[in-house]
DNA sequence: TGCCTCGTTGCGTAA
DNA sequence: ATTACGCAACGAGGC
């Protein structure tokens, strides 16, 4: 997993900020550091462990994990109580409720929770009680220095990288930030979010998902303050543009990746489409540190890599771009890209919102195409966003800092940004590249109808004639050729 | 089977 | 400002 600078930072904030409010209730966070598997044992002896309770995960790696350490506690007597509660529902029960098979798309989703009871969000105890404490036997180190927070030091790598600090971690700025949402009750009632604009100087939205992500803010609590809200304003907004609907997207992507552990990759995937990406490191290399050439792609990207927060359209932008749209790069790529950069990195949400945008899964009309050019006029036509992100673009004016390749050389030299030297010229050209590719799609398309509709005359048709290219092609569109498996 | 509607957030152009 | 249409036309789900 790459982990980016910020996070690191993020993560760090947030332990030391538990660790605080920890110790206002009347204990500590012990942090204790090796490998799961190795260090649980231990634990469980050197502390008289009776019970082991923890927050279930659906990622391959976490449910791996999990399953070693259950056996581990079965084996040194030690209880185990689970409990599924980083999400509002459980997917598992979604799944059975659906037949066995995670919903696709989101409407269906929504009509199975809605029948389903809301599960109670926890208040917090006043203090916890005494006794809490790890017991002590004679191998114990009696410094208990060892298990404290880990420094900013010691997990950031790479301090050069470090951005501002605009979302520092931990619960009390989560629930600050989530309290400053909330206070304009009108603004949560009326949030529509095609409507928030992507690439305002500061967020059009809440920035509540690294919160959710690293367990910071509970999406149960977040869930039922909203509902609380919505109850005294009659005539709100709902989902899926709603805010109570961005949280059901979260609890979508949750629920399709619970069923396939091959959710982050192509091959393999039972949802996604199998598409002929191409691999182009220059191109890769361009978008993924905002050296496009196409100043709202560039600005998107590099606001990613300092503050490790963009907005959801942002991200629409620069995916599509990378993928279907522009460079005809796969989406696993971008997905790499986001999971060292994002703050609300998720292993479900990243793959789930890479296949929607690369058209791969869930979302198919893959002949809408957002231009690089038009989608950030849209709610920002002077181009204040650019030039906070590109400033060496600061001087150019609103009617051609979108296109900086239209501003003639002189034009350039007056703005003091000459393409191909202080800024690059455009890696591709919109126009005639997402034309070309949406043709490709149509290709990818037909092949995966093809190889769907002669599923079951290929399947006999096999037995008889092992390795034919049909067979192969199938075997790739239909995921045979997954290596990782549950 | 086939047909229809719908789908979180497209763009460019025309009225 | 808002709406409609062509673009060339997808899959899922329901009947």
């Amino acid at each position: 997993m790459q982990v980016g600078a910020n996070r690191w930072r993020f993560l760090q904030q947030s332990l030391a900020d538990l660790d605080l409010q920890l110790r206002k209730l009347n204990s500590r966070l012990y942090v204790v550091h090796g490998k799961p598997i190795e260090v649980f044992p231990q634990l469980f002896e050197r502390w008289h462990v009776h019970l082991l309770t923890y927050e279930t995960d659906i990622e391959p790696y976490a449910v791996t994990r999990d399953a070693t350490v259950q056996k581990l506690a079965a084996a040194a007597g030690v209880k185990v109580d689970t409990h599924c509660s980083h999400t509002i529902y459980n997917p598992e029960l979604i799944i059975a409720r659906n037949m066995g098979k995670a919903p696709v798309t989101y409407q269906k989703f929504l009509s199975i929770v809605e029948k389903l009871k809301l599960p109670k969000a926890l208040d917090v105890l006043p203090r916890l009680p005494d006794g809490m404490q790890p017991v002590k036997d004679a191998n114990e180190v009696n410094d208990t220095k060892v298990y404290d927070c880990p420094t900013l030091e010691q997990l950031v790598k790479r301090p050069e990288e470090l951005g501002d600090n605009k979302f520092p971690g931990g619960e009390t700025e989560a629930l600050r930030r989530m309290e400053a949402s909330l206070d304009d009750e009108v603004w949560v009632a009326k949030f529509e979010k095609p409507n928030t604009a992507p690439n305002s100087l500061e967020p059009s939205t809440t920035v509540l998902s690294p919160y959710l992500k690293f367990g910071c803010l509970s999406a149960r609590l977040l869930h039922r303050r909203l509902q609380d809200i919505l109850a005294r304003h009659p005539k709100h907004s709902k989902p899926p543009v709603s805010l109570v609907g961005q949280l059901m997207w979260r609890e979508f992507y949750y629920t399709a990746a619970a069923a396939d552990p091959n959710f982050d990759r192509m091959l393999g995937n039972a949802y996604s489409l199998q598409i002929p990406w191409q691999e182009n490191s220059d191109h890769l290399e361009a978008w993924a540190h905002g050296r496009t050439g196409y100043p709202f792609i560039d600005a998107i990207m590099r606001q990613l890599r300092q503050e490790g927060w963009i907005h959801h359209l942002a991200r629409h932008a620069v995916a599509c771009f990378l993928t279907r749209g522009d460079l005809w790069i796969s989406w696993e790529e971008g997905q790499r890209v986001f999971e060292q950069l994002l703050l609300d990195q998720d292993w479900a949400l990243n793959a789930g919102n890479w296949m929607w945008l690369s058209a791969s899964a869930f979302f198919h009309q893959y002949f809408r195409v957002y231009s690089p050019v038009a989608f950030g006029k849209k709610t920002d036509s002077t181009g204040a966003y650019i030039r906070k992100y590109v400033p060496e673009l600061a001087k150019y004016p609103a009617g051609c800092i979108y296109e900086p390749w239209k501003a003639t050389l002189s034009a350039q030299r007056e703005y003091g940004c000459v393409l191909g030297v202080d800024y690059p010229h455009r890696i591709v050209d919109h126009d005639v590249v997402h034309k070309e590719n949406i043709k490709r799609m149509s290709a990818a398309y037909k092949v995966n109808r093809e190889v769907r509709t002669g599923k079951e005359e290929v399947d006999e048709y096999e037995l008889k004639s092992q390795g034919n290219a049909k067979r192969k092609a199938r075997a790739v569109a239909t995921g045979r050729t997954a290596k990782r498996k549950r």
